[in-house]
DNA sequence: CGGAATCCCTAACGATACTG
DNA sequence: CAGTATCGTTAGGGATTCCG
């Protein structure tokens, strides 16, 4: 299987690193970021307000540092009009565009998966083994 | 592309929530969940002793709560023998197994953009605009 | 509108013991 | 060996207010 051979090349290579990923998933999967990703992609550009009101529980102050991060990144392009009132635009990248397959193969995991993940918890908190 | 698609036809069929991936994020991405599961895939069963050395600079304390987590979502088999000194083996299980390709694909992401994000950090840090 | 500034608070992590 | 117990710390997030 292709997966298993990156997989194992990559941490063979990397002796010292204990995980070859961890560096994408601070990137990619640090707090907020995925929400923000997916909305962005889904609805196209919008702006900040458009944004807040979307992603569920977030906060302004949240949402701006999240959104400095992932344009730090260059996951996401931030437009200022200087308006008034002024007018900010937020859209994906073309990286972060690139994104897009492997959101697709972790969506497609969770729709086989996730069931499995709930009756595991199930029995792991119902034994009385515990 | 099939990526797009996946992606958009969840979000559409899940309107309430605004990001479908969400639960799987936490499940998997969690704090030292990635390490984890990578050392135990590339290592094979070992014991707690084994996966703290490998795992710089986790602490025995964490170490065991993220092992009572991936347990819990039956993404890792813990066996214990009662011997003494007493020995206990973690290893990875069907479910936890079916993660690879993810992973793999991940890896393949982090090879192919991750120096184009540390352009983009260091365009953004340079920029005298900011 | 799109934030910045301020204050507060707690959940999580780290370090250091100790035990069956 | 494989953890638990206890304590201390801190980074991150929430709530609120204010500004260009």
């Amino acid at each position: 299987m292709a997966g298993e051979a990156t997989w194992a090349a990559s941490a063979a290579t990397d002796p010292e690193l204990a995980c070859p990923v961890a560096p994408v998933v601070d990137i990619v999967f640090s707090r907020w970021t995925t929400p923000i990703l997916w909305t962005l992609h889904t609805h196209g550009r919008q702006r900040f307000v458009e944004l807040q009101r979307r992603i569920d529980r977030i906060t302004p102050k949240v949402l701006t540092q999240r959104l400095r991060q992932l344009e730090r990144d260059g996951l996401i392009v931030r437009t200022y009009h200087p308006e008034v009132p002024p007018r900010v635009e937020y859209e994906i990248s073309e990286l972060g565009r690139s994104l897009a397959p492997l959101f697709a193969h972790l969506a497609e995991w969770s729709a086989e998966h996730l069931d499995e993940v709930e009756r595991a918890r199930n029995d792991y908190d119902t034994d009385p083994a515990r």
